[in-house]
DNA sequence: TCTGGGGTCCTAGGACCC
DNA sequence: TCTGGGGTCCTAGGACCC
């Protein structure tokens, strides 16, 4: 029988901003942008929670239920920092750590009993490693499945250690609204709602072939969560089993709609060069572009293009996402938010096409040497975008205020 | 309410092949 | 002209998570 620990740390992005600025500390507290911002609530101090402020919600919402409010930009290299400490303390109590997200974690503790002692002297032990390296508080929930691990540390909050001893996981889970099962979210919650299925137990007592009929395989999974067994895709994985990626994309929400063809280019030039970058970093060939567009009324596409051959070069992406964007478009309209997106990812056969083979090298030459000045000098140093004229200017701006550099 | 950005997994339909 | 079944690949969209 195993034993699970899931990590979660309290108000992650809150308590990490709190570092660099303690007169934050106690306030009420909202990371993810400026409250006149288009964008959501990225984290909620538990002092901002108070009034209905929630991750997802919308800035402007939180700004109107909240107006005292402090808000503040996210800062994702310091939340990664702080991760990896995170994940470097963790790696001290077992050798199999998974982080499933940036402020979480699971660590298979089976076996560690000699030298940690039983789960619950082991998570104080870690609990208390955890504040005095990091200063960041984390809850964690224990038991013999990642889900029920899962749920009791999100019970266990804030500061908390929840654990559910074996045999007791069905009966734990029980009287939880469905909604605390990872994977019911909104949809489903409903879906369910309208079978009077209100509680974790009205569904553990449904047959799992019913659930099968109706949902399709994703019920016959439920039926297994429902009864606290690591059911489906993920969850019946090994801890550790470290999954490569699947897919790397990036977009753009412009704060204001656009129809600027000029424009528009100019941002997928620079989202496929960060897509690019990504993967060459990552040592990946992308086989599959996806181009993602939304109009102003949010109504949304993707349109996808499998390559002959796999790529990760910043021009062929780009082209990829052009010519895809020029094919959809609806010409003038104006658009919301793009995004390129690269998945299918394969070894690359050098031997092939060896007639492209002198003009792809000399790209790979120049897109190397273009990263080594990005890493010197910064994103903006080298761009494809560069040389389309008004694109990601409110992005530059807050990004590097001062003079950039041009290509070289 | 006026809705980010980066991911994973699942479904469904069509093309194509045997 | 009406008609099998299975398998794989590709595309589009959607639910969900943090």
């Amino acid at each position: 029988m195993k034993t699970i620990f899931h990590v979660d740390m309290d108000a992650f992005f809150v308590s990490v901003e709190e570092l660099f600025d303690p007169s934050l500390k106690g306030k009420a507290v909202v990371v993810g942008g400026r409250p006149d911002e288009r964008g959501v609530v990225s984290a909620a101090s538990y002092e901002a929670r108070k009034f209905g402020v929630h991750s997802a919600m919308p800035l402007r919402t939180a700004a109107r239920m909240c107006p005292h409010a402090i808000f503040v930009d996210g800062h994702p290299t310091r939340y990664r920092d702080y991760s990896a400490r995170v994940h470097e303390v963790l790696n001290r109590f077992s050798p199999l750590v998974e982080m499933a997200s940036i402020d979480e974690a699971y660590l298979d503790m089976t076996g560690t009993e000699r030298l940690h002692g039983p789960p619950l002297a082991a998570a104080h032990a870690l609990h208390q490693t955890m504040k005095a390296e990091t200063r960041l508080i984390c809850s964690i929930g224990i038991s013999t499945a990642r889900l029920v691990s899962k749920v009791a540390s999100d019970q266990a909050k804030p500061n908390g250690v929840l654990w559910i001893v074996p045999g007791a996981e069905a009966a734990f889970l029980a009287p939880l609204d469905v909604r605390k099962i990872p994977g019911v979210g909104k949809v489903t919650e409903q879906n369910l709602h309208k079978l009077s299925i209100r509680k974790v137990g009205d569904l553990a007592r449904l047959d799992g072939r019913d659930l099968e009929a109706r949902f399709g395989k994703w019920g016959l999974a439920l039926a297994g969560k429902a009864r606290g067994l690591d059911a489906g895709a993920w969850f019946d994985t090994e801890i550790g089993a470290n999954s490569a990626p699947k897919s790397i994309s990036h977009e753009h929400t412009y704060n204001e709609d656009t129809g600027d063809l000029a424009v528009l280019e100019s941002t997928l030039a620079r989202l496929s060069e960060m897509v690019g970058r990504r993967l060459r970093e990552n040592g990946l060939h992308a086989r599959t572009l996806q181009l993602k567009l939304r109009y102003s009324d949010f109504s949304t596409i993707t349109r996808a293009q499998t390559l002959a051959r796999p790529t990760q070069l910043d021009t062929e992406i780009f082209d990829q996402a052009r010519a895809l964007f020029l094919k959809n478009w609806k010409r003038g309209a104006r658009v919301r938010l793009l995004g390129v997106h690269a998945s299918s990812f394969e070894e690359v056969d050098e031997q092939l096409n060896l007639l492209d083979e002198g003009k792809h090298e000399r790209w790979q030459q120049a897109t190397a040497a273009a990263d080594r000045l990005r890493d010197k000098y910064g994103d903006s140093a080298v761009s494809l975008a560069a040389g389309l004229k008004g694109g990601f200017r409110e992005r530059t701006h807050e990004a590097m205020p001062q003079q950039r550099p041009r290509r070289s």
